[in-house]
Parts: structure tokens; C-alpha cells; sequence
DNA sequence: GAGCGCCGTTTTTTT
DNA sequence: AACGGCGCTC
């Protein structure tokens, strides 16, 4: 509110704006031409389309000093929108660094959502609906949000749902409410409300998805709540609704700058859409070819659209890069050249050689992570060709986190540091939010998701008797949770243990209200005696389990972070927007993370494990999305690749334990891809027969030297039949032959050459004999190991094996 | 109401 | 394999 009413303080910014532009505009001076043509051309639509490591948020930063210094636009007339927290104030850093204060005068830079809570506070009244079933009597005869809505997060949602769907006789075993949570969220994402679900959706949820949907949407309304997609939902379509409010926006934010806008999902395009629709004066940032949240509603076609959608825009690329060495840029462009859907560019870079992109297949999983480990060792001290690597220098960037396991276990071993970025986050943790949820029903008493998450927690005998007991006073008179718990305490509804109990908790929750006003007690003190007083301490201090202390240890990190907030509430606000990951542990370690994490990132070192197809590609995003799923996957890859500055590792595995069983799988085809001109293949120590996948001819043939001596289970004909096949010669791109073929070469042949009562041999469970087959999967007896059933491709017939 | 054992699931994740 | 959720039993 503020930032529309008080000018005067911008006023003066903008006028000492000016004086600095009077001084010149030096700061363009460090762009490069397509940079500078970027940011020089403020008026009308220009999308920046910014390759990986090419200066993008340089470009985007210094677009905005130069909208502020040439007194283009005042700080509170600019929309700059990001999707992450970490993005917003890193801009928010660079821009007030490159003006030589604090741009805490950009009130309108901030994620989606923030800006979306923003607006939103402002016109809540708007989003309601009439009450046409009067069960409670009131003045009002329209529920609508309050501007002091609170905002649900993933459990509260779920919880919601999950009364929602048994309320209307659905199995919620056959039904999950995550499902349906899931489909609602795609409609949100699509800025659909539930009169605006297309009819082909109807089916959706045993055909009642759309009802539940507007079942959701009314009871949170009622409970004063929105969730996550609600907040650019309502603003679009109060948007819709009130052209008046539109036009109001429209002529306050005058210029428009979005972040990753290939990453923009219905809903948030339709956002931005309509804001810039007056002046146009918008400049979207992005790269289709790192679009990798398809599954989650981005829709790529926002970016591939966007000239259709903006005639006349400028279209600038940036495809100088400034990260990596050319090697590692020609393995990229080559994988991603093979994707249809995009608008096409190609990084190029002044660097000098540097190393080629190394590839390297292994035996099993184990076996690769043992040898990334040894390799991280090995680079740290320096090797022949290259200067040694820092440990935080180096990550490991895998596609599945189920995946980081095996290094974990790994560098846990041999007692390499490592950090796992992207892990369970803070404010996600069980501790947390229980605390969280106390805070919160004492600063708003109303808050019933948050009394039911606290009501037995700790436990004070309270079950669903008693649960019960209190929902159905709360409904008779039409009041919170809270305040039928205190009707039911005084009526005595609750005996025994639960009731007493019931009755501290609710006296307690009201004397800790009162303290919230209270300017003799700060917040943080507050927080301190709401844990305590409720026995919320006392409860993991009397836990025995092992996570007990760490539990204790993030509260008391919880109680530090409010130091940053005047209140309880402002604390609330930034947590339910925030969610921060706080993975600022110090210290030299090599990081581990997905490789949707690791995206904005870059690395001197980087490895990138698992690329068998099935896996990565993965086989459920091919399976549900088709070319379309293949494509976002590779550009997953070119994402993984173009995160390496210095040192690109790829390697894959021939079996790898998947859900608990033995697997083989084929190298990624995004292997095939690869340029072998810029490409080394790295012979695995100790293997013989190693071909490092279908590098083609060019592939340096293996050597039969002192190295055979030594090659044990690596010499097994399973593994050899596996180089074979990888190792087709003649196929450079790999493009020409369809994976498919190979497939069911393969197990027609796996499953052909095997008989039952046949003798076998399998690499960790020694000899046996089959004693069935079904599929390619075998049931072997083994005589060491038990009976077992293993995946036919991983036995070979014992006369095979040569020792 | 708490504890145990069975069953089903299992990509990627921000806000 | 491993975890979470649910239902059954005490």
C-alpha cells in the first residue's frame, strides 16, 4: 500500500536518478552487443532469449539500472518478476549494488507469489461467493476473503482434500487425496476455476474432481484461506472481473520484466498478459532450452509463442557464453539440436580448449559412484591435464534423488565431505511446522487447520472421541475449532485426562494471544513460552528416537529466524511465501543435488551419472508425455552439461539396483548424441572389454593388455554381451537407429536363452539353476544365495563362463 | 490411544 | 529396499 501513496521518497530517487544519468551511462560500457541491444531498448515487448552462462541476469540487471538512471521509470513502477526467492534477491543484490544502495525501493521485484500475496491482500473482498444456503445467519450474505487470509501449505491443502473426498463417500484408498490435490493444482496452474474446467477434465477423479474442486475452493473461502495456486488464479481473475482495478495496475506498473519465462505456466502468463497488455512495455527473459518444469505446468509454448503473442517484439539472443570451455558448449548444442520444439541458438565462447567432455561406463552403480569417488580424490590433488579442484569446485548432478543414495553411502565411506543441496527443507520438517502451526493458531484463533495439527501434539490423550466432540460444538455454533474446544471444555463433553488437558491448552492458547500485543514481551520470548508452556519441548526432550536432538536443534534455529521479524505474524508471512532451503552449513564439500536443482548453477567440475536410457532419459516422462516428455529431457541434459565450467564427466552403469532389483539397461541415447569429436572415453581401471558405450568408430578400440590379467567379474559374457550391444559400431549420432529395436532385440534374446533347469551363473548370486521363467524375469535357485527371482538379461548360462 | 505389521508406492519441486 | 499410511489389536 505504501508504495502507491507515499511518492514523495520516490520522487527523490528518481531525481537523483537523473543526476547520475546526467554523469553518463558507463555501466552499458561491460555489455557485449546483443547484452547492450537488450537492455537499450526499453520501450515495447523484447524477449531476451539467453542461453546458459551468457550474462543473463547481468543483462536483466542492468536493464532495470538503466530503466532507473536514464529516469525511464521510479523504482515502485517497475514489475520485475522471478520464480525463486534466491533469484528475486539476487537481483535485488545486484541492482543495489550497481546503484550504490539498497533497492529496498523496488517494492514490485519478487517472486510470483509474493507479488501475487501482495495484490492480493488488497482485493481479497473480491474473491467469494454468495451464500446461497444459509446455514449460519449473518449480516453478510456473501463470504469473501479477508485481507488477512492465510496461506495453506501442501499439508494443511491435503488435509482439507482428504475430509473433503471421504465427506463425499469416495475410498480415499482408491482415490488418494494427492491425486486429487495433484489435478487441482493442474487446474490452477491453467487458471481454470471450477466452472471453467473444460468438459474433457469431467472424468477426472471418479467424474467428481470438478465438484470436489469447487467444494475446496468454497471451504477455503469460508476458512479465510488460500492455497499456493490460488494466488495468481485470483488475481487473474479479479483481473477478468474488474477491468477498472486491471487498468488501475496497468498504468501503475510501466514496465514489466519476467525471469525464467520459459518456466511460466498458464496462469502466470495470463497474469502478465493481461498487466503489460496497455503499454506492451514488457521484456521477458529465458531459454527454451531449459525448460525443465514441464511437468509441474510450465508450458514452454509461452516462450515459443512469444512474437505471436507480442508483434513487433524484439527478439535478442545471447549466446555468448562466459562459463564453460568450447568442448563442453559442442556437447551441449549437440544434444540439444536434436530437440524440434525450439527457437534455436548456438553458445559460442572466446575460451581457449580446455578439456574434452569425458564418458565412462561402469559395471554397476556401485561401481560408478566408487569410481566418482575416487575420481573427486584424484582431482583434488591435480592431475596431468588438470589443476586441482576444490571440493565445493565439484558436484555430482544426478536425475533422480533416489539416486544420491549410492554417493552418499559412497563418500560417507571413504569420508568425503559432501552436501546435499535441495534435501527436506527447513520449514517442511514435521518439528517445524507443528511449531509453526502453534504460532499461528495464537496469533489467529480461527485458524482450524492449524488447531487440528496441535490439538494432540504433544499428546494429551485427545483422539478422535474427542476430535469428534469438538468439530460437532464448533458446527452447532457455528464458531473456529478453538472456540468449540472451549465450549465443550466449560460444558464438560470431555472427561477424564483429554478434557483437563484440552482445558490447559485452551487456556494457554488465550493467555499467549494476549501476549501478542503485549510490548513487554518480545516475539521471540513469546515463541519461547508458547513451545515450552505447551509441552511441545518437553515432548522431543523426552524423545529416545535419534532425530530427537536434531529436532530440538531446529527449533531453537526456528526461534533464531524470528530475530529478522517485528512480529509473529510478519514471520508467518515470509515462512508460508519462503520456505527457504538453509543449506548454509560452511566448509569444503562437493555438492550433490538433481539436476532440476542444479539449474541457475555452475560448477568448475561437474559428473553426471546414470545416463542409461530408462533412467535418463527417464522412462516415465517418455512414457507419459511422448516426444514431448523425450524433449525435456534432453534439455535436462543440456542443462546437466552446461552447468560444467571446466570439467564435464558423464557416465553410465550397465545394472543398477532399481526398487530392489536387479536391473540392466542400455546407455542413454542422449550418449549418441554426443559429439565424439569433443568427447574422451574413459577406460573404467581394472576393466577389460570397456568400450564406454556407441561412441562409434572412432571409439578407441580396447586393448587386450597387462589389464586382462586382472578383468574378473567385468570378463562375465553378460557384461561383454552388454559393450556389444552399447557398442554398436557405425552409429555416431545414434539418431538413424530407433532405440525401441535394440530393446526388443534384447529381450527376445534374453528371454530365448534361457531354459529351465539350466545351469547359470549371476554376477552377485553365483551358480544356480532356473527353476522358471516368467517375462524376462527368472526364478533361479542359487546355490549359495537362495532362491531368487533376477532379471533373465543379468544371468548368463554357466559353460559360459571362462574360468 | 498407542504400537505393530502389512500393503502399496516409488521423477523431477517452487511457491 | 525403504518408507509411509492405514488398520488392527491390545
Amino acid at each position: 500500500m505504501s508504495s502507491f501513496d507515499d511518492s514523495d521518497a520516490f520522487e527523490q530517487a528518481s531525481l537523483s536518478a537523473r543526476a547520475m544519468a546526467a554523469r553518463g551511462v558507463d555501466y552499458l560500457d561491460d555489455l557485449n552487443p546483443a547484452q547492450r541491444a537488450a537492455v537499450e531498448q526499453l520501450d515495447g515487448p523484447v524477449l531476451m532469449l539467453a542461453g546458459a552462462g551468457t550474462g543473463k541476469t547481468k543483462a536483466l540487471t542492468v536493464r532495470i539500472v538503466h530503466l532507473l538512471k536514464t529516469g525511464t521509470a521510479r523504482p515502485d513502477e517497475i514489475l520485475a518478476v522471478t520464480f525463486t526467492n534466491k533469484a528475486a534477491r539476487e537481483m535485488k543484490d545486484r541492482v543495489g549494488g550497481m546503484l550504490g544502495q539498497p533497492a529496498e525501493g523496488m517494492p514490485w521485484l519478487g517472486t510470483f507469489h509474493a507479488i501475487c500475496v501482495k495484490l492480493l491482500r488488497r482485493h481479497a473482498e473480491l474473491i467469494g461467493f454468495d451464500r446461497d444456503d444459509v446455514v449460519i445467519e449473518s449480516a453478510d450474505d456473501r463470504v469473501h476473503l479477508k485481507s488477512n487470509f492465510t496461506i495453506l501449505d501442501t499439508d494443511d491443502q491435503l488435509r482439507l482434500l482428504k475430509q473433503l473426498v471421504q465427506a463425499a463417500g469416495i475410498d480415499d484408498k482408491r482415490w488418494p487425496a494427492r491425486m486429487l490435490a495433484g489435478i487441482i493444482d493442474d487446474w490452477k496452474n491453467r487458471a481454470l476455476t471450477p466452472d471453467k474446467v473444460p468438459a474433457g477434465d469431467a472424468g477426472a477423479f471418479n467424474h467428481k474432481g470438478v465438484e470436489l474442486y469447487a467444494q475446496y475452493q468454497r471451504r477455503l473461502v469460508e476458512l479465510n484461506a488460500v492455497d499456493f495456486g490460488d494466488l495468481l488464479l485470483h488475481m487473474v481473475c479479479i483481473f477478468q472481473a474488474s477491468p477498472d482495478i486491471l487498468e488501475q495496475y496497468r498504468r501503475w506498473f510501466r514496465y514489466i520484466l519476467v525471469d525464467e519465462y520459459q518456466d511460466t505456466n498458464v496462469a502466470q502468463y495470463l497474469w502478465l498478459r493481461l498487466l503489460a497488455g496497455g503499454h506492451r512495455n514488457i521484456c521477458c527473459v529465458g531459454d527454451d532450452d531449459q525448460s525443465i518444469y514441464g511437468w509441474r505446468g510450465a508450458e514452454v509454448g509461452n516462450i515459443l509463442r512469444f512474437e505471436k503473442d507480442f508483434p513487433g517484439a524484439k527478439v535478442v539472443r545471447l549466446e555468448q557464453n562466459y562459463r564453460s570451455t568450447p568442448h563442453i558448449l559442442a556437447a551441449a548444442s549437440n544434444v540439444i539440436r536434436g530437440n524440434e520444439n525450439r527457437l534455436g541458438k548456438e553458445l559460442w565462447t572466446e575460451a581457449q580448449d580446455g578439456e574434452k567432455v569425458r564418458l565412462i561406463g561402469h559395471w554397476d552403480g556401485e561401481e560408478e559412484a566408487r569410481w566418482i569417488g575416487e575420481e573427486i580424490e584424484a582431482m583434488q590433488g591435480g592431475t596431468r591435464r588438470a589443476r586441482p579442484f576444490g571440493l565445493d569446485e565439484m558436484a555430482v548432478l544426478v536425475r533422480a534423488s533416489h539416486q544420491m543414495r549410492a554417493f552418499e553411502d559412497r563418500f560417507l565411506t571413504i569420508g568425503l565431505p559432501y552436501r546435499v543441496i535441495g534435501g527436506p527443507r527447513f520449514y517442511e520438517r514435521m518439528e517445524i511446522r507443528d511449531a509453526m502451526a502453534y504460532f499461528r493458531v495464537v496469533v489467529s484463533p480461527e485458524d482450524d487447520l492449524a488447531f487440528e495439527r496441535i490439538v494432540n501434539t504433544p499428546k494429551r490423550g485427545l483422539g478422535d472421541k474427542a476430535r469428534q466432540t469438538i468439530q460437532a460444538t464448533a458446527r452447532a455454533q457455528g464458531v473456529p475449532l478453538l472456540r468449540g474446544a472451549a465450549i465443550a471444555v466449560e460444558n464438560g463433553l470431555i472427561k477424564g485426562k483429554g478434557g483437563a488437558a484440552l482445558r490447559d491448552l485452551v487456556t494457554g492458547l488465550a493467555r499467549w494471544g494476549r501476549m501478542v500485543g503485549d510490548a513487554g514481551v518480545t516475539h521471540i520470548e513469546l515463541a519461547e513460552i508458547i513451545l515450552d508452556e505447551s509441552g511441545y519441548t518437553a515432548m522431543w526432550q523426552n524423545d529416545k528416537t535419534p532425530e530427537a536432538p536434531g529436532r530440538l536443534e531446529n527449533l531453537k534455529e526456528l526461534v533464531k529466524a524470528l530475530e529478522g521479524f517485528e512480529n509473529l505474524q510478519g514471520f508467518l508471512e515470509h515462512v508460508s511465501l519462503i520456505m527457504e532451503n538453509d543449506a548454509g552449513d560452511a566448509g569444503a564439500k562437493v555438492s550433490i543435488m538433481t539436476l532440476h536443482a542444479a539449474k541457475g548453477l555452475e560448477f568448475p567440475a561437474v559428473f553426471l551419472p546414470g545416463w542409461e536410457d530408462g533412467l535418463f532419459p527417464s522412462q516415465r516422462s517418455m512414457d507419459e508425455t511422448g516426444l514431448k516428455g523425450l524433449e525435456e529431457e534432453r534439455r535436462l541434459a543440456y542443462v546437466g552439461i552446461t552447468r560444467a565450467e571446466e570439467v564435464c564427466t558423464i557416465s553410465f552403469a550397465g545394472n543398477r539396483r532399481v526398487y530392489g532389483q536387479w536391473q540392466s539397461a542400455m546407455p542413454s541415447r542422449f550418449i549418441d548424441e554426443l559429439p565424439e569429436d569433443h568427447v574422451e572415453v574413459l577406460t573404467p581401471p581394472g576393466l577389460y572389454g570397456s568400450t564406454g558405450g556407441s561412441m562409434g568408430g572412432s571409439t578407441p578400440a580396447p586393448t587386450v593388455d597387462s589389464r586382462a590379467a586382472r578383468a574378473d567379474v567385468y570378463n562375465s559374457p553378460g557384461w561383454k554381451r552388454m559393450q556389444a550391444r552399447a557398442a554398436r559400431p557405425g552409429q555416431s549420432t545414434g539418431l538413424s537407429q530407433p532405440r525401441e529395436s535394440r530393446t526388443v532385440v534384447i529381450d527376445a534374446e534374453a528371454v530365448s536363452s534361457f531354459a529351465r533347469g539350466e545351469r547359470v551363473f549371476h554376477q552377485k548370486f553365483g551358480y544356480g539353476e532356473i527353476t522358471g521363467i516368467e517375462g524376462d524375469k527368472v526364478e533361479v535357485a542359487f546355490e549359495k544365495a537362495g532362491t531368487k527371482k533376477v532379471v533373465a538379461r543379468f544371468l548368463s548360462a554357466s559353460d559360459d563362463i571362462p574360468f
